[in-house]
DNA sequence: GTGAAAGCGCTAACAA
DNA sequence: TTGTTAGCGCTTTCAC
């Protein structure tokens, strides 16, 4: 829109953008004054301070981000790295992450794997190379590439969701010990023929280590632990679906201990329409808390996981690294809670 | 963790990381062909490709994209900025986003607003610093300073969500068009004591919208069309404690519009839990058309708005147009679908 | 508290 | 097809 840019040798400035320099020079001081009295205030006069906000206003200056992260190397930018946005469970982390890091100016760069360890090492190459702050990644599992190149890069990295020996930071809970804790329970109430129903546990393993929880305790017992994996991703449909199948394959069975609330929900819902009676001809529970889970008659059962909870802590942890205090190889547990509602 | 760089002169360079100019190197060509042969590799001589590519391999090396975004002002990131993160509409319209910019190598900067226009506008401003090649905001209402901002930016802008005059790129549905259906229905049903409820219309003026449409219908029909207003965020908790306040201050109510599926759903659980019969005693219409919907008994009757396609269709016209189509002010209506379930 | 000089790693422009 | 040169806009280093 500014056709006042005097050609003078050869430019390869095309936009009119505003810039640092600009801005000094409207402000009277060098660029480097500028640049401190943008981004360390107490560093400079009062008095240069005011010219260049004063400046910066009047003139519509939008720093250049980029610019100012190849110069110092260092960017804001956080990495996160999930396997799916359709599993709310993850967009729960990212919304914890995400009002911690932006209330501290930081940026999030999502990337989504689609549960492929593959793609997570192409993410992680890109975001490597914007020279992000920190890198937040669902999960303790990599393929090798991917484990060479975080463990040799020299910014924090923070694995989250399951509890484990990471490579750095870490932020989670212990799957099998949930999937224990819910097969305790229903050992409790008196069930004997217990199925457990996943979706591709392969990918979804966090759901297979609750599966090991689950049949640590059932094979204590002495009890069978059939597993029925289900070809789709976990949703109502995918629930309401098993629940036939699951009754086809084991016919004796009196519960249901269901790898997600969607699959859960889905079934308790589907056994409703069916006039099963739950818990009376099945017991059905699931894991997460979702609010659904809640509202459903009967309350499902289920472990509830502080999601949200989750990504704040592992932002505030990261904020604590960034800021230069040296927290190495630290792991938290988040924890779970059993929540026991009728439908067992 | 390699101690072999040689102080020449003072250097700046710190980290151990593998330059471009190395690469070029080690393959024998100058560093401007290496990054054709990166960047535009049939600009290249078949040899010289396999040079670099073998020497990217062999040293390791991870593009600089920062570096690359301020010598070419081209980033190849698409910022993207929803109001909300627990709303799962927007999260169903990043992930179409998502899944079709990063099939083309585009990464998503994401920014939550929390419903705020002034915090819109401090997220456009970093995204500028970004060199941004396209950014995506949910909804046409900006505050002025981000207006102006947006008029004088020279990059694509997509707007979604609603469907309206925008300030490039527009793809949505028109949400007053989509009340009056719901509300037509309803009176076609044969309900004449209608009430709408929505949650934080101000925030939620989408939702705003369906009821001026659907008070458009009733009152076309000279029927009152009175509105509850909750003070919470739509939720299934929110829904359900909804039911009995609109019971109390409207006790004739025949039927519920409400602003969307979780409310609906919400309510619709609660009138079961109460032993209101659901249409008889109390109709109950949505809007989203959520998987939840279908799966409860009688399903809800609502508005399927196709979100992910949304996404997608969005990603697609930035992508033309960021490879040069020239696509001016162009507005999409994705349409949404009315979905007649036992509710009504 | 302030500034001059140098350079971050890459690519656009121009030339060969 | 390949290379040379000169930046992109900012911040670091070091000196005043």
């Amino acid at each position: 829109m500014s056709k006042d840019s005097p050609a003078t040798v050869k430019q390869r400035r095309n936009s009119d953008q505003v810039t640092l320099s600009q801005v000094a020079q409207a402000a009277g001081v060098s660029p480097i004054t500028a640049s401190r009295a943008l981004n360390h205030p107490d560093k400079v006069s009062e008095n240069a301070r005011r010219n260049v906000l004063e400046a910066v206003e009047r003139l519509g200056y939008v720093p250049n981000l980029v610019a100012g992260s190849l110069a110092s190397s260092r960017s804001r930018l956080i990495a996160v790295i999930v396997p799916s946005l359709i599993n709310t469970v993850f967009v729960e982390v990212i919304k914890g992450l995400q009002e911690t890091l932006e209330a501290e100016g930081y940026q999030i760069l999502l990337g989504n794997t689609d549960y492929d360890l593959d793609r997570e090492y192409q993410l992680v190459r890109t975001f490597f190379g914007w020279s992000c702050s920190a890198l937040v990644t669902a999960g303790l599992r990599h393929n090798q590439a991917c484990h060479t190149l975080l463990a040799n890069w020299d910014h924090p990295i923070m694995e989250v969701m399951e509890l484990g020996k990471g490579m750095d930071l870490n932020v989670g809970l212990d799957h099998v010990a949930a999937g224990r804790c819910m097969a305790s329970h229903l050992i409790d109430r008196g069930y004997r023929h217990i199925v457990y129903v996943g979706a591709r546990l392969t990918q979804d393993y966090r759901a297979g280590m609750r599966y090991e929880g689950h049949r640590e305790v059932l094979q204590a017992q002495g009890i069978e632990a059939p597993l029925v994996e289900l070809d789709t991703l976990g949703s109502l449909q995918a629930g309401a679906e098993s629940l036939t199948q699951v009754l086809a394959q084991h016919p004796h069975t009196q519960a249901i201990h269901f790898a997600n609330d969607d699959l859960a929900a889905g079934a308790l819902l589907a056994a409703q329409r069916q006039g099963l009676s739950v818990p009376g001809d099945i017991a059905i529970a699931g894991f997460n808390g979702l609010p659904l889970g809640q509202h459903v008659t009967p309350q499902l059962t289920t472990i509830l996981s502080p999601r949200e909870e989750m990504g704040r802590l592992a932002a505030k942890e990261l904020i604590r690294r960034l800021s230069g205090k040296n927290v190495y190889r630290r792991q938290h547990d988040v924890g779970f809670t059993l929540q026991t509602g009728g439908s067992t």
